[in-house]
DNA sequence: TATAGCTGTGGGATCGTTCCCATACCACGC
DNA sequence: GCGTGGTATGGGAACGATCCCACAGCTATA
């Protein structure tokens, strides 16, 4: 049921040279066997082989996509999620397929797999252990980081201005007149978590709010439930010393802590305010709908594979002092207003 | 800084064919040559070209899966995520890689450039045009739906047993105390919302309850939004009709119904009782937590790559009636019983 | 008229594997 | 001493495309 290129030739009664030239759109073709080519092909619903020519071509237009993550969920995560179809849509856009792959043994496996099926380039997203970079770095495959953790100059990494945003947040907050600030920090070995914090803390010192007004409860995870679980533990410190808002490093934890608060009819935000990071779709689902800091992941998802496209067709070589401006990309960011009275309203 | 198998073998001092042997592990080789080849593989991290190997075994080892869907979002839709994560790892186990695509023209195009790159089998997600199922039936090329929507007895799908949940949905209702309905269901075109309600009125009836009990309005979207708008029209009917509870064909209905709801100072479950279909991850999250029907998308994602898995094998072709077995899985389905009140407590 | 340049065509090498086949060696039993 | 069968090896075809090259016909120009 599926042909191949001598058989469409033969059909059209030229030689398949003349048949690859037609179809593939490249070279002299006199318009009658083009035509009756076409018309084979038409007729036979002939697909190219996309293997056969990838071969010669070196080239297969896949790119691979790894998510790195320990636990479940990768795919389904609020951020990732989003994220990919982004990356989807560019690489569509840019003639490419994605392969998609999950790795939680954060092993190299999942590399090697990529590397073995010649993807053209590979995008790393998430946190991945350094020998995994190695790895990919020992073969002159173009790949680079989302969202991930390295410190390794040569490894372009996109990422998120996320120490810009906490400071952002703490000028919002502190704008609206809040002047003693709760924090429930995320893991502070994640690189997003630690400068989310470190900008907010800067932010408010920049502000001239002194130490004593700010309070950071350090989180091991960056989940609902422990979101929940250290409002809940810090339930009188935050209500009884005088904080008037509560700030975290990211959405998920806002909502666990603000679940606590509705259940123990704390009035959001009149008795006290919430705003999260990242701005997941549930942020604005919530009722009252969370104020948040707006990461573009769309955006990011279309430059990680613009970028990747660039360094596939090696348009330039970018220069350190470009990796860096691309590691550092100007602001994602944005404060998301909400209409509806939440966290603080505007 | 990419090997072939013709450099490892000159450097292991034997042939092609015996380095592909001991490559490849099948057929023979002497203790010393395989020894002398696999060092040179690991030393040089020689990776064998999967392309050519698709080629000559006319097997890529990828499947593609192609999500059909008119709007955003698509990967970060909060039961499509989940589908996809565990149709990942599922085909990770069984050793193919996965090809993600996702549609929004509803058109042949995503589905052609699967067939290009010679999958081995196909995943259908969600809604897509008959014109799309019956230009992939045209190929000998293993393939299946999941979620979608077709009454073509030739096509394997995968569902949800919808009517089956809906009418849990009523007996468990029933059980609690409750004697009249309002229903927010989804677009009737959608088979799975069709089926639920359906399902949800039959159990109604084989319950005693009479139909003028039973209140529904029909959602043109089965989104947030339209969940929230249509709740705030019949607000009065709600509230004042008697009715004491609301079900919904999917968890983004209820969560915008509750939305407004508990905007509007409803007291949730006391005054009113909610209850959604899906499971979706928020479903847990929001305050206070939305009882919900469950739909087991990690195994309806296992159970894809598996079936496929055999299709591919062509194990056994399946006789219609296994295939209708198929089609209506036995119960995915549960009651998810939330622990904190919400929806009708426990 | 000779020569260059463009259009059009088909043959064959090539990409990196696997696999079939021919060959060779060795040990064994008759 | 000879056939037989298992082990071991390498050469070459095959997979399905692209692309280089040779060649042929045609037109335009010197």
């Amino acid at each position: 049921m599926t042909y191949n290129i001598k058989e469409i030739a033969s059909l059209a009664g030229v030689s398949k040279s003349t048949a690859s030239r037609v179809i593939s759109g490249n070279g002299y073709a006199s318009p009658e066997a083009r035509a009756r080519v076409l018309e084979v092909v038409e007729q036979l619903q002939y697909k190219p082989n996309a293997v056969a020519r990838a071969m010669v071509a070196k080239r297969t237009n896949n790119i691979g996509v790894i998510v790195f993550r320990e636990r479940q969920p990768i795919v389904s995560h609020p951020l990732y999620g989003k994220l990919i179809d982004a990356i989807l849509e560019a690489a569509e856009g840019l003639g490419y397929s994605v392969l998609l792959k999950t790795d939680r043994e954060m092993s190299v496996r999942s590399a090697d797999h990529m590397l073995e099926r010649r993807v053209d380039g590979l995008i790393l997203i998430s946190r991945l252990r350094k020998n995994v970079v190695d790895h990919v770095k020992k073969y002159n495959l173009p790949y680079l980081m989302v969202n991930g953790s390295t410190d390794d100059p040569d490894v372009i990494h996109l990422v998120s201005n996320d120490e810009e945003g906490g400071a952002k947040a703490a000028a919002y907050l502190h704008g609206l007149g809040h002047r003693r600030f709760f924090v429930i920090a995320g893991p502070q070995e994640h690189r997003s978590h630690h400068l989310r914090l470190e900008g907010f803390k800067q932010g408010l010192q920049q502000l001239g709010v002194p130490a004593s007004d700010l309070a950071v409860v350090l989180s091991p995870e960056s989940n609902l439930e422990q979101g929940a679980r250290l409002m809940a533990e810090h339930f009188g410190t935050f209500i009884g010393g005088g904080y008037t808002v509560l700030f975290t490093t990211n959405d998920m934890l806002a909502l666990g802590a603000m679940k606590v608060l509705l259940q123990r009819s704390v009035r959001i935000p009149e008795q006290a305010a919430v705003m999260g990071f990242d701005d997941i779709d549930f942020a604005a689902a919530y009722a009252p709908a969370l104020t948040t800091v707006k990461v573009d992941t769309n955006r990011m998802g279309y430059d990680a594979v613009a970028l990747l496209d660039r360094l596939i067709h090696q348009e330039e070589v970018l220069s350190k002092k470009e990796r860096i401006r691309q590691r550092n990309p100007d602001s994602r960011i944005d404060l998301r207003r909400r209409r509806e009275p939440c966290g603080l309203v505007f």
